[in-house]
DNA sequence: CCTCGTTGGTTGCAATTCGAAACCAATCAC
DNA sequence: GTGATTGGTTTCGAATTGCAACCAACGAGG
């Protein structure tokens, strides 16, 4: 089936805008920790469910919805586990979204000193700063650049 | 007063993960956008009424609740308009997280050939898409880093 | 001085969503 | 075949949202 079938998302809060696109798409309050644990290894309701200490009905949805809208994938387990949901390309795509997030945490969320996870590449070595740049390598924000309207 | 006053947040999701702690604080359907308008410019009630199309009620909550956490600061503004409301640094460095969401809704979130608006640079280029990298350089994905749990 | 428009809200209420707990069917391990 | 585990569903009360109406303060215009 060649059919190019598209996510059943069809009234946007800000159709033009790719932020608020994707917060429609994870803008709650635990799809991004659902994904979170699936970078971290986690694939059964169970296992979400620990991890997260979401309401199982709310995990129930949250599943399906990440499925509908292509972020996970669900699919039979090979073994004793019945189902497992793993991440899509589109859900991977989302790292450096949850790193940003991570990193912002760390910076304003804990009081100094007080001690939380870190993110570390497969050495142990904690992950720089991620921060955009521009074409000349120059870190970029809020100041130096602008939304260009679509018209 | 040299009393470091803290944020009236008590009852963390998951208080040793950075990425739930962010979600605490602007993981809901419309933080984000305040976030994303203030960076675009708004600065009054009204304005970030009209750009997002919040509810009036809800905008205020919000309003109350970034600045009581110490994303926005609320000041008496200069001239006609009563009184305004601009980022604080901690509101500013949510950028990355910004950008990470935008692009990553331009990529998944819009059908080929659909219009969105895009970031640029002060001299119109676009921004470069934004990925962790190692210390080495090299680009990092969920698969080559693990998060470390604190003890 | 009176009125009108704007700003920055508040209030009330209905509808939606969330969360806790109980329940349940299908394996699976023994 | 018995009990534990997995992956849910159902029910119901509580919390959150959204809409719409209302309102007080201020400024501009006449």
């Amino acid at each position: 089936m060649t059919t190019a079938e598209r996510v059943p998302e069809l009234d946007w809060t800000d159709p033009h805008c790719p932020v608020a696109r994707a917060l429609d798409l994870v803008g709650d309050r635990w799809s991004l920790l659902v994904i979170r644990d699936a970078m971290d290894g986690a694939r059964s309701f169970t296992e979400f469910q620990r991890r997260t200490g979401i309401a199982r009905n709310i995990l129930t949805d949250r599943l399906r919805r990440l499925t509908a809208h292509g972020l996970l994938a669900r699919r039979a387990a090979p073994s004793g586990r019945r189902q497992e949901y793993v991440l899509t390309d589109a859900g991977r795509d989302l790292f450096p979204v949850i790193v940003t997030l991570r990193q912002w945490g760390e910076r304003h969320a804990f009081e100094p000193g007080e001690p939380h996870s870190i993110l570390v590449d497969k050495d142990g070595v904690p992950v720089p700063e991620v921060t955009p740049v521009g074409a000349d390598g120059g870190v970029l924000d809020s100041g130096t650049t602008r939304v260009r309207k679509v018209e």
